[in-house]
DNA sequence: CCAGTTTTCCAAACCGCTTTGAATAGCTTA
DNA sequence: TAAGCTATTCAAAGCGGTTTGGAAAACTGG
């Protein structure tokens, strides 16, 4: 069923047609009815080529996914994040396309999107320090929002973001009011902007404390459960362990907590733990009692915010560009204080 | 840049420029060398919206991804599945759109891509006992592929599946071979297909052996962290607590372990275990010595042969349309002979 | 050298919608 | 009742490509 189609049924032109459909004032309220019954009836839906061609507007939205090169990975947080953006896109009438893409060759990703013409703004993801992207974008004209921060760019952009340092910040401090004073660090990529605000963070409350950061203790890499684990191992073997460590994701956590249980050790007795926790919909954090101390933040909530931050830039809406979100500190089960013997000895 | 200025400069007519650039033999090799520099040195590619309108073909194609209503969950697959798929989109020149939607509303979604005429196929995830999109989809008649099957329903339809009833069946059996007698089955939730033929698989393996499958013994339900850890906790605490779990999800099973130590038991010694793995790729089952006994299969494998089926389908290329894939069975830490003292008691 | 092919290129129509500019119909008002 | 408005409707020109049906140019061979 086309425009004309319809058209030829009502006995209308296809400009009326077009009009009353699209709420145009033009056309009396009886015929705008009638139009609109019989739209209805016949299923007619406007061709989203047609019309964005006549338009200019091509109503969708673009994603890059990176796949890290090396690992083959995916960021778990994808999932969540886009179903909290694809809400609000499906509420306002755009699509959602995806290009899945290996990190190493984003920019052609994102050239492709423009010149090819098939969305009207980007969402970016994973942003790193000093990220290329940035620039590129801004130079190809095309509105994006940023999921995270870029350290050390100087280019202005629109972002969405949780407070990263403030919430390692605090989570530290809780760990040194805890009597902790050997505390390590399980990071992500340290290239990602969320890693190098975590680990600001984490060095300001150790230093306010007193405490040099030792880079003995700092660890980065990708956020696999297996990293977890195998950094555990190796730490909690040393002579000079910390009492607790402090990690990135859920994920991590899990295989943390993994090495510290197969050194026959307990967690929130022996080392204690704090994760960073996304809320993702199937690993939630205890419904009753959490079980991991965490800083939460829902990276779905956060997909939201940027897809609406997104359109408004789209409709030249005035509204805020740049939102940060702060994470709660939520206390679990994986906390304790430093056991007299390690506070002691250590 | 559009078609008609790069004609333009070239002193081309478009149709020769079109021409060219697509392959067609009407031009000289000289001519469509010529076209291609000039293409490159400005940057020109066609404006997708322009010549889908023009081809018919919009070169795209459609994933639902159903949140569910209730829980707000989103499938943790699909990261993987998609990162599968996109692979092969790109290679083809195919783009990928995505719909999030709520799984009680999933129609509208497909009624859409249809009408609104932006996609040329559609995957189809998470297909459930008879499910009502299969005769949806086809009367609808856009190409599809389904991720998964539908049992009990007599449509036909091209699809990529798991042998989710051999591989739970051989699990089955590889813990009746080590004495188990009383296994626990925590499953998806039950009208999803793949549900139905692995607790399919389970109850023919105890069938085979003499044992009736024991309903207080099987359990469906969303594949939380959080689900695996409460079913644990209540099971062994029962009387007639199982000594071997068998578990559709890598991460439910994350639950279960987590269940089994919190009561103070050995995974591996105590309680034996089973897991389903789709290979997710922040969640390898240990490089080295997996930690989970598990039916492995790669779901972003999975993602590729579908994608790849669908071309095929929409290109009218011959190729099969059912592919069956078979997991294998890794063993790793979380298996042990039942222990005498459940095997003897129990 | 010329009719017959084959190559190479182009003008124009079309895909399905929106939008500009103009025409028609219906009401007022003097 | 004619002139002047306003409320409706429509024809036609795009949007940026592809594709059909020729036409011109370049090659054949007799």
């Amino acid at each position: 069923m086309t425009l004309k189609e319809l058209s030829n049924i009502l006995g209308l032109s296809p400009t009326t047609v077009s009009r009353a459909l699209n709420g145009y004032p033009e056309v009396s309220e009886a015929t705008r009815k009638r139009v609109a019954a019989a739209a209805r009836e016949h299923g007619y839906a406007p061709n989203t080529r047609a019309r964005s061609l006549a338009t200019g507007r091509a109503m969708a939205i673009g994603h890059v996914i990176p796949i890290s090169a090396k690992h083959e990975m995916v960021n778990p947080v994808f999932g969540d994040f886009i179903a909290g953006a694809g809400e609000v896109y499906s509420r306002n009438g755009y699509d959602m396309l995806l290009s899945v893409v290996p990190d190493d060759d984003e920019d052609s990703a994102y050239r492709s999107f423009i010149t090819k013409r098939n969305v009207d703004g980007i969402i970016l993801h994973a942003p790193t320090l000093n990220d290329p992207r940035i620039p590129l974008l801004n130079s190809l004209g095309l509105p994006y929002v940023v999921h995270g921060r870029s350290s050390d760019t100087d280019a202005s952009y629109a972002w969405v973001d949780v407070n990263n340092k403030r919430a390692f910040q605090r989570a530290t401090e809780f760990l040194l009011d805890l009597g902790h004073r050997r505390i390590a660090l399980v990071n992500g990529l340290e290239h990602m902007d969320f890693a190098i605000r975590r680990r600001a963070g984490y060095e300001a409350a150790l230093t306010a404390r007193g405490i040099t950061p030792d880079a003995a203790l700092m660890f980065a890499g990708e956020m696999t459960e297996a990293q977890g684990h195998d950094l555990t191992r190796t730490l909690l073997a040393q002579p000079n362990a910390p009492t607790a460590i402090l990690v990135s994701s859920m994920i991590t956590a899990i295989g943390v907590r993994r090495g510290i249980e197969e050194m026959g050790l307990r967690m929130g007795r022996d080392v204690s733990l704090i994760t960073h926790d996304d809320e993702l919909s199937y690993f939630r954090n205890g419904a009753d009692i959490p079980v991991y101390t965490a800083t939460r933040s829902s990276v779905r909530d956060a997909g939201r915010k940027a897809a609406q931050m997104l359109i408004d830039i789209m409709q030249h809406r005035d509204s805020p560009r740049e939102i940060l979100l702060e994470a709660d500190l939520t206390l679990g089960l994986s906390t304790g204080p430093a056991t007299p013997l390690h506070a002691g000895t250590r």
